[in-house]
Order: structure tokens, then C-alpha cells, then sequence
DNA sequence: CGTATGCTCAAACGATCGTTTGAATCCTTC
DNA sequence: GAAGGATTCAAACGATCGTTTGAGCATACG
């Protein structure tokens, strides 16, 4: 079981890669800091030097993504958000194209499997983090969607989001999009991809 | 931490009992066996006994739910498949119903929560485990689904059959059930779930 | 009654965990 | 080039992990 190691920018960028990696892979109690930093090419005692704690540095994971990835994703809901003629589309469109393109950065999707480990824990430490830095993002997404399809109830409302983001999530971080990476070029893939996430996530916001 | 002691049924179901509740509370690597055997009111060794080793049990847990839920599943397909006037929602019930009603028989969704761990996880090992045992369910459904969607292409099926998987998982799993099981009652508060679930994921199969 | 057989128990095994320590080394700044 | 803060290092800390052991207890059968 050894892994190749790393030995390309600082330190503290080392263990944030190798950290996305081996919480892909092995989730954040599998992967121990003794294979994380040794994946990463330092010494042991760097994690609690840089980060203080192996919880925080599992927060920097998350923060070192989720900061860009939650910007891009407002900067494109502001475009169309309370616009007479937007469609259901165009903000799925929001919501879903900066994952792809993160996804298809670092390779195999890595930060997404991290993040539907995060999802599938209950543990109250990670969902609080999450939910406090980054819960207004999905409260705006929510509100638009509120806007777009007034005939829903609010129940009904948080019922598909909720189903939405499940599907997304899923298909982002899992087998699916590795397995269909093969035969199409890179970017008409990804074009591909989010056409394809864009239609069921509609259509199932949209039903009857 | 004291979590409360189960003193009823034989020691091998006590230990089942109590490994699902901590599986899916804390996962399968943060659920140590310490906890497990206090929280069932047995000895630490019990488990190394009756079930040969952790891995073993984590098998177990996913056979004791998995062997009746699988059967109901083709059970209620098998009503259905093939059938000429067979609608998609039919197809879809009798996915959806079954690990519904399981879901109410074990408060909190709790063997819900613990194969949406199991998504998560890309252990090979538990992976190939479910692959080989349930494998053949996902299967035949595809293939009604597959008759019941001709004009998609094999391709398209399988994202669309993976979005909405995903999206069930996570629904069935996840904060959703548990926030929304107050107002209403059992019986009802079930039929207009599994109705939620059924009308989001035919929309998405049958999408443009 | 004696003795198997199935099960439970406290105790310990070696391994590995996250974290801490203090010295060694690097790098900047005067 | 000396001083000093930042970083890296090997080594060890106590805690906890899954597993094993062997004695003790139970119930059933001859």
C-alpha cells in the first residue's frame, strides 16, 4: 500500500492535497495522519504545526474548495437571479457548473467524494462548520427556486431541492462520472455532463 | 457520552441492533467495538465470537436488512414488470415503497443512514460485498426501466437511473424524513412520501 | 452425578492512533 | 556573518483500536 509522494509547492499545500486524496478515499477517520503525511512527503508533526489539529485541517480541506466553488456559484445566480425571463435551467445551470468544473481539476472528482463523505456523517462538529460558512449560499439558490416556481408549497419546495442536490451530489462524487470520462473529448464532456444533470434535476423540480 | 444499554433479544441481535444505530451514527471506522458491545449490554468479545471479526458484523448488518428488503423489492416488481399497461410510477413504488416502510420500522432511518455510508465509501472490499450479493436487483430494474424508456439510449438510462438513485438515497438518509416526520401522521405521512419521491424521480427518468 | 458444549467474562496482546516535545536545520534580517 | 524566528525532524507520549486468550459459567445429555 504505498502511495506515490508528493513533492511539488509548500508544505501546507502537500497536506491539503494529500488530505483530498486520502479522505476521498478512505474517509476522515480512515486516513490516518501517519499515510497523509507520508503521501505528502513531510514530516508528521507539519499537520499540527500548520493546522493545529487533524479537525482542522479537514476544515482547511473543505474551506480551500468551498470558497471559490461558493463564489462562482453566486457570481452566476446574481446573472439571472430575479430576472423576468430566467428559466429553471439557468440557475440549476449556476448551481451545477462550478462543481463540474472543480471536478474536473483535480482528477477523479476527489473534492466531491470528500464532500458527499461529509453529507453521509452526522457527526454535529462538520455539519455545523458547513452549515455556518457556507448555509447562505443554498438559502439564496432556494429563494430563486422559490421565485421560479411559485405554484409549489414550501414543503413540497424544500422536498425537491432536497432530492436535487441529493442526485447532484451523488453523481458528482461517484462512479458515474469517472466511468463516462473515456470517449469524449474533456470539454465537450463537461458540456455533456451538465446537460445531462441539468434536465433530470429540472424536470424533477418542475414535476406534475 | 453514555449512550443507553439495549437488554432485550439474544446477544448476537443486540449487537446487530446496536451496530447499525452507531454505524450510522459514527460510521463504520468510528463506531469502535468498544462502544458497540457497552451500548449492547455485552462483552467485548461477543462480537469476535458470534460473528468472526468487525468486518464480518459490518457484513451482517447490511444482510439482515438487505435480504428482506431486496425481496420485497422484486417481489413488487415482478407484479409489475413486463405488464403492458405498467406505468413508470409502478416501477418506481416498487423500489421506493419497501425501504420506505423499512425506514419507519427502524426509528430514524437509521439502516438508511447506514447504506448511504456505503455509497460513500470506496472500500473495495464493501463495495464489491454489496455488488456481489445485490447487484442482480439493480439489475432487473434496469431492465424494466429500460422497456419502459425506449427512446433513451443506454447511456442516458444509466446517468438518469444513477441520478435518481442518488437522489432517493440521499432523500431516504438524509436530515430530510426525520425534520418533516412531525405534523402528520404514520400511515399518511408515508403514502404522501413515497407520492414526494415517485412523482421526483418519474419527472427525471422521463425528462425532454 | 459427571461431563461435554455453548457462551460469557476480565485481562492482556501488539498495533496504530493523534499529539507533543526538544533539538536540529533553514532562512531572513540586520 | 551573527542573531533569531520559522520550519522540519526523529522520537516518544498516553490513549484507543481490533483481536486473542484461558478461565469461568451455564444448560443439556449420557
Amino acid at each position: 500500500m504505498t502511495l506515490p509522494v508528493n513533492r511539488t509547492g509548500s508544505t501546507k499545500e502537500r497536506i491539503l492535497g494529500a488530505a483530498e486524496t486520502l479522505f476521498a478515499q478512505r474517509g476522515f477517520d480512515g486516513a490516518s495522519l501517519r499515510q497523509l503525511t507520508s503521501a505528502a512527503g513531510v514530516n508528521l508533526a507539519a499537520v499540527n504545526y500548520h493546522f493545529g489539529s487533524k479537525e482542522k485541517l479537514v476544515e482547511q480541506v473543505f474551506r480551500r474548495r468551498l470558497d471559490t466553488l461558493n463564489a462562482q456559484r453566486l457570481a452566476a445566480l446574481a446573472k439571472v437571479a430575479g430576472q423576468p425571463d430566467t428559466r429553471l435551467e439557468d440557475v440549476l445551470d449556476a448551481f451545477i457548473r462550478p462543481a463540474l468544473e472543480l471536478s474536473h481539476e483535480d482528477e477523479g472528482s476527489l473534492f466531491m467524494r470528500v464532500l458527499a463523505r461529509a453529507f453521509a456523517e452526522h457527526d454535529d462538529g462538520l455539519r455545523k462548520f458547513l452549515s455556518e460558512n457556507y448555509g447562505h449560499v443554498m438559502r439564496q439558490f432556494t429563494a430563486e427556486f422559490a421565485r421560479l416556481l411559485p405554484r409549489l408549497s414550501k414543503e413540497e419546495l424544500y422536498w425537491r431541492i432536497d432530492l436535487a442536490t441529493g442526485a447532484l451530489t451523488h453523481a458528482m462524487s461517484g462512479f458515474g462520472i469517472i466511468q463516462r470520462k473515456s470517449d469524449v473529448s474533456e470539454r465537450a464532456h463537461r458540456e455533456q455532463t451538465v446537460q445531462h444533470l441539468i434536465r433530470f434535476a429540472a424536470a424533477g423540480l418542475n414535476a406534475s
